[in-house]
Order: structure tokens, then C-alpha cells, then sequence
DNA sequence: CACATTTATTTCAAGTTTAAAATTTCAGCA
DNA sequence: TGCTGAAATTTTAAACTTGAAATAAATGTG
């Protein structure tokens, strides 16, 4: 067990703790101002960068979740007519999901006032360290 | 939506995908060679840690996650004999949990390898990136 | 002391998440 | 064509997670 990995493991530590306490800040502040869920923003969010739809597949390798997860988030939000499915006419196996109307404009308000939040949330990292932390984080996830 | 706010943004969508890619990562090699889970391991390093033992508000905030949260997964640590609750003599309301000698011996195994496996995940970061990103994580904790 | 408030924990319902199994469809090939 | 294996999605069971309600016990205040 040499130093260095231990410093390895203390900076994951930190790291997944900066992590969880933003998430549930985020989570805390997504609920009692937009009466919606981190799962729920972060499918959103994937269907808003790819207006045209993209597939299951896709959307789950986009949120690093299982197919099932998936399937359970786009389920709910069908449900409450916020995102639609279609079958692909080209492969029958495949499903596009795409934002209603609706959903995106739902999803635009949510989105300012959730970058907003994030903001103040690292009001303390200024231009520089956002530089240096996104060169560490590109590199870091080459490995994984 | 100043362009900083967006950077923000963006270095905090790359810090929770390198984050959930070494999440599933590790939860899989725990799966895998250790027949375990990610919430039991955190459960089980917070004891071991703190090996007097905690209570399970102290154990809720260590790990940040709810009270009901912690109270299913010691449910499931102490079923297997890896846990073990005492109600606490000064005060009825409160529980001390501790890892039993069973569980704290598991863990070391589980702890080594776990070690091993987040150094080769962050092979990519050196001393001196490792350096930077304590730094950093330390800043970007202090508003959450 | 009596009562209201706070604190510690558990319970509960609903939602999230995974991994594995099942279904359906496609693609390649004998 | 008919078969085999791969791919996309859904389904399922079990575990995890939250937030709120319920319990129980301690603390503080009149």
C-alpha cells in the first residue's frame, strides 16, 4: 500500500463527497422549487442536448445507468406527457425518446434556475481552478 | 447566464461523470470479487474508521445519505453478523453501532483491494494533480 | 412538576437503481 | 430459406434511497 495510493484513495474520498453533497443540495432545491427529481432533471437535460431524440441505449450510456433505470425515469415522464416515445421505423427493436413541447419548455425554466444553483453552489472555484479541475477530470476518466 | 456560470456548469456535469464512472466501476468490482455492494462498503469503512462505533445519526451524516437509509443497510449488515447495534446506556433514544470482529476482519480484506482498485482508477493523476484536486474539493465543500 | 419542543431512531410509501431474465427483432451465414 | 447469435428494450426481484410520519425519550421553560 504505498503513499501514493493512499493519497489516491483520500482524493477519490473527497472527491465523492464534494460529489454527494452537491447532489443533495441539488436534489433538495430541484424538489422544493420545481417539485421534480435529480433522475427526472438529469433525463430531461440528456433529451434537451439531443432535441432530435435519441434511443434507450443512448440515454442510458448518456446517465451512466442500467437499461431498467431507464426505462423506469422515460415510463414516469411519459406518463405525465413531459417526453414521448416512437418507434423507429427502421429497426422495430428501437424506440426514440424525445421531449414534448411541453417538456421542453418545462425543461427551460428548470435549467436556468438549475445552472443558477450550481453556480452558487462553487461560487468559490474562479476561472482558473475551473480550468485545471476539468483538465484533471478529463484525465482522470481515461482510465475508467 | 454569465459564460462563468456556464463553466460552472460544465465542470460540475464532468466532476458527476467521473465521479458515477468510478462509482459503477468500483460497485462492480466489489459485485464481482467481493460478492458486496457500494452502500454496504461505505457503511462498513465509516465503521471501521470509527471503530468505538457511531451512532446512526452520526453514521447518516458521515456518509450523507438519510436516517431511513441507514437504518435499512445496518438492517442488513447486522443480519449477517457484520454489525452489531447496542443501545446506548446514557441516553435511551440512542444506538451505537460497531463492526462485530467478524465484520471488522472482512473489511480489511475488502478495504486492500479496494484501495488497489481506485489506484489503478485514477492511475492518470499524479502527486501533484492529486495535490491540486484536495485543494480544490476542499474550496468547492466550504458553500454546500 | 407539567407541557411543549427538540432529538434519535424506526417505519412507511414511493421512487430509484441494479443485474439478470425474458421478449422481440435484426444480421449473418450455411 | 432457416438457423444462430447479437442487439434493443422491457420486465422482474431485490436492494437502495428519500422524505415524511410515527415513536420514544430527553431537554427546557413556565
Amino acid at each position: 500500500m504505498s503513499d501514493l495510493s493512499k493519497r489516491r484513495l483520500k482524493a477519490w474520498i473527497r472527491l465523492l463527497g464534494v460529489t454527494r453533497a452537491a447532489e443533495n443540495h441539488l436534489r433538495e432545491y430541484l424538489r422544493v422549487n420545481h417539485a421534480t427529481t435529480l433522475p427526472r432533471f438529469d433525463v430531461m437535460a440528456a433529451l434537451y442536448r439531443r432535441r432530435e431524440g435519441v434511443t434507450m441505449s443512448e440515454l442510458s450510456r448518456m446517465l451512466l445507468v442500467s437499461n431498467g433505470n431507464a426505462t423506469a425515469v422515460v415510463d414516469r415522464l411519459e406518463g405525465e406527457g413531459l417526453v414521448r416515445r416512437t418507434p423507429s421505423e427502421a429497426d422495430r427493436r428501437t424506440v426514440h425518446v424525445a421531449l414534448t413541447p411541453t417538456g421542453a419548455t418545462q425543461f427551460e425554466g428548470l435549467a436556468a434556475d438549475h445552472e443558477a444553483e450550481v453556480d452558487t453552489l462553487f461560487a468559490a472555484l474562479d476561472e482558473n481552478d475551473l480550468d485545471t479541475l476539468a483538465d484533471i477530470m478529463k484525465r482522470a476518466r481515461g482510465q475508467a
